[in-house]
DNA sequence: CCGCATCCAACGAGATACTG
DNA sequence: CAGTATCTCGTTGGATGCGG
């Protein structure tokens, strides 16, 4: 996909100019890559706590989710370099997940999200 | 928010995690509904130059993107309140889409997303 | 207790053709 | 130009059972 100039000039004055639609795109399709999914970010919030959580911990805390749909997303964002995954080789089986740094850099971001989740206006507003 | 500290029939025994994540979890999953799809965001970030965009133009934005899911995505997101449709009755027809005051919000959260994304380490580290 | 493999249902998403 | 309708296909996600 050659660059072809876009209109949309997603210029503000803070930022560097190499911040084109197509790199951000990009951007946008990593992070969407790597946070899509229906629980990525649900297992993300639960681990925010900072401490390391066992398999079954999330379960828990997660009810909704399968096995299967846990331990993909959880393997998921383990090679994206979000999770941390600490095996105890010990009877019986003792596996924790926790954060990266960078993982915990995504805590901001998404409280972010959050906020402007719940500053939703009730009123249909124009732009 | 009010002081919605109750339970949700989630984790009926004792030792629930000390950060709410409940509230969070369902605030997460409220994000997640409204900023999934493949699209959203790409569409998202072609409108926050804070122009409106015919229709034609954001396909002519997204190459890869097909009618059906612009369509599609865009009208979700009108229900949300995220984007603003406006409708000139002509000929030919023209529909440009924008932003609401909520939606032009959410583009420092992406912002954030997006930097997170770029400050990602070669090195997978420990927490 | 942790995780994997398999089968299967349910959507998401793309291509195409048609209408106002 | 903007949008709709229909069909199909690939992927996502869920249930279950087995293995270390």
């Amino acid at each position: 996909m050659a660059s072809t100039h876009e209109k949309v000039g997603y210029a503000p004055e803070g930022k560097p100019p190499e911040h084109t639609p197509f790199t951000a795109a990009s951007g946008v399709e990593s992070v969407v890559r790597m946070l899509e999914g229906r629980w990525k970010l649900v297992i993300l919030f639960h681990l925010f706590g900072g401490k390391l959580l066992r398999f079954s911990d999330l379960e828990r805390a997660i009810p909704a989710i399968s096995q299967k749909m846990l331990i993909q997303q959880l393997r998921q964002m383990e090679s994206d370099g979000i999770v941390t995954r600490l095996v105890h080789h010990q009877v019986p089986p003792k596996v924790e997940y926790g954060l990266t740094a960078w993982g915990q850099s995504l805590c901001p971001a998404l409280d972010a999200l959050l906020q402007w989740a719940e500053a939703r206006p009730a009123d249909p507003d124009a732009p």
